[in-house]
This record gives C-alpha cells, structure tokens and sequence, in this order.
DNA sequence: TTATTGCCCTACACTAAGTGTAGCATAGTA
DNA sequence: TACTATGCTACACTTAGTGTAGGGCAATAA
C-alpha cells in the first residue's frame, strides 16, 4: 500500500494529474487511511501504468474513462475494449506517419539553412 | 490576395486558429481592405504554411514567435533559426520513437485480448 | 514542550492552443 | 428590399492538466 506520492513516483504520474484523473473517473474513489490521506494498491498502480500508456498513445481521458467502465462490465465487453484499443491503434499509426512527414520537412529545411538559404 | 476564408482552406488552418496565431505575433498585423477585412498575400500563405509544419512537428506558438522574430531581423540569425529547427528534429524524433514503443504495447494489449484473456 | 519539516488534503486560479458563440457590418444576389 | 454569405471583435468555453493558498496531521529537533 502506498500514498499518493509514493504511487505518483512509481507510475511517472503527477500527483495533481493522478487526483484529476480521479475527479474525471479514471480511477474508482481510491481507499483513505485514518487521515483520510489516498492509499494506492499494487491493482491501482498497475492501473495507472496502463492510464499512462493508453494517454501517451494520445487516448483522451474521456475514451479512458469509457473504457474503464466497460472493463468494470466484465470479460463480456472485451470485444468493444478490444475495437478501442484497435481505433486508437490505428490513430497512433496515423500520427506516427505524419510525425515522419514532417521530420522529413525539418530535414529538407536544414539542409538549405546548411546552404546558406535564408528561407 | 485572398481573404481569411480562402486562407484558411488553402493551407488547412482554421480560420480562428489563423486570427489567434495574428494576435500571438506568429503573423505580423495583415493588411485589410476597405472593410476592415485581412488580405493574405502569397507570402503570408507559405509563412502559415511553415506554421502549419511547425505546429505538427511540436514546436509551440511562443516557440514559433521566437523563431519569426530571428527570420525579421534577418540573415545574421541563420544559425540560431538552424538550432531552433535542430532541437525540434531531436524532440520530433524523440517522440516518433516514444510513439512507437505505445505501439507496441497496444500490440501487446491487442494480443492478449486475442487469446481471450480480460486485462 | 514547542517548533519545524514534510507530506497530505481541498478548492480555486491559471495555462496552452485553440474552438464556439453573440452581436454587428458589409457585399452580392433573388 | 430581403436574404445569405462572409467578415469583424470580444468573450466564454474546452482539455489536460499545473500551480497556489490555506489548512491538517505526524515525526523529528531544540
């Protein structure tokens, strides 16, 4: 069991973002302890972890939350869970192309600042 | 010369998008028409065009600015604009990388749904 | 015993990079 | 003359957080 700060150290989440994405649903009211301070199970970091992952896919906390009601379902959402998972991956496929679009227009950019070009 | 409406389409920018980028100083105050109306010439298109790069790549409008106020003061700043555009390339690459380990761990995710299993 | 850290809490303000809306002007068309 | 399209400004709203003020509680230091 873990404090927020502990858990935010382990995940590589802020702690502000880690009480939003609470506030927004992402995660369930987590247990308080006497202070009424968060306690985090290893079930909540190892949520977390994926919450990082699917947000740095660029998944909007709001699709996350959907998908987190869903898995709260059970294994009879697991063909919607999967068509998520798949539309995001094909986003992050799409982004990953463009990105290198425009690393290509960066490169041809320097290459006429390395010939002297002024535009 | 073309109007806002015209701008915008040819160079995939939104109309507000392109007033917002005026107010930030990314573009210098545009001429108007006797209606008080922006005129874009050709050479505002392709400076909105490069906006439009450098947004994809990253780069953020203060950033852009910065690198707007080197391209008016002329020749001499060649080498800054060149690591300005150089460090985007590094933090451009960094994050196409970044994306694709995602990738992967979508893949990951996607094969575990596959073989039936619910996290 | 008191004072000081250090971590936690909530609530609210602020940020970036726009998007959307209200209310108005003007130009061209029916 | 009326309508529609487009433009204008100013302001509110959005997302995904970050930062700050003001306060609680526990452990350590003087």
């Amino acid at each position: 069991m873990f404090t927020i700060g502990q858990t935010a150290e382990k995940v590589g989440i802020n702690i502000g973002a880690i009480r939003f994405y609470e506030r927004k649903g992402l995660l369930d009211t987590v247990e308080r302890d006497a202070n009424n301070n968060r306690v985090y199970s290893d079930h909540d970091v190892n949520w977390l972890l994926f919450i990082r992952c699917l947000r740095e896919t660029g998944m909007s906390v709001e699709e996350i939350q959907r998908y987190y009601e869903l898995f709260k379902e059970g294994v009879t959402t697991i063909p919607e869970r999967t068509e998520l998972v798949q539309t995001q991956r094909m986003k992050l496929l799409a982004d990953i192309e463009e990105k290198k679009r425009q690393l290509i227009r960066l490169d041809e950019k320097l290459e006429r600042y390395y010939r002297g070009e002024n535009y």
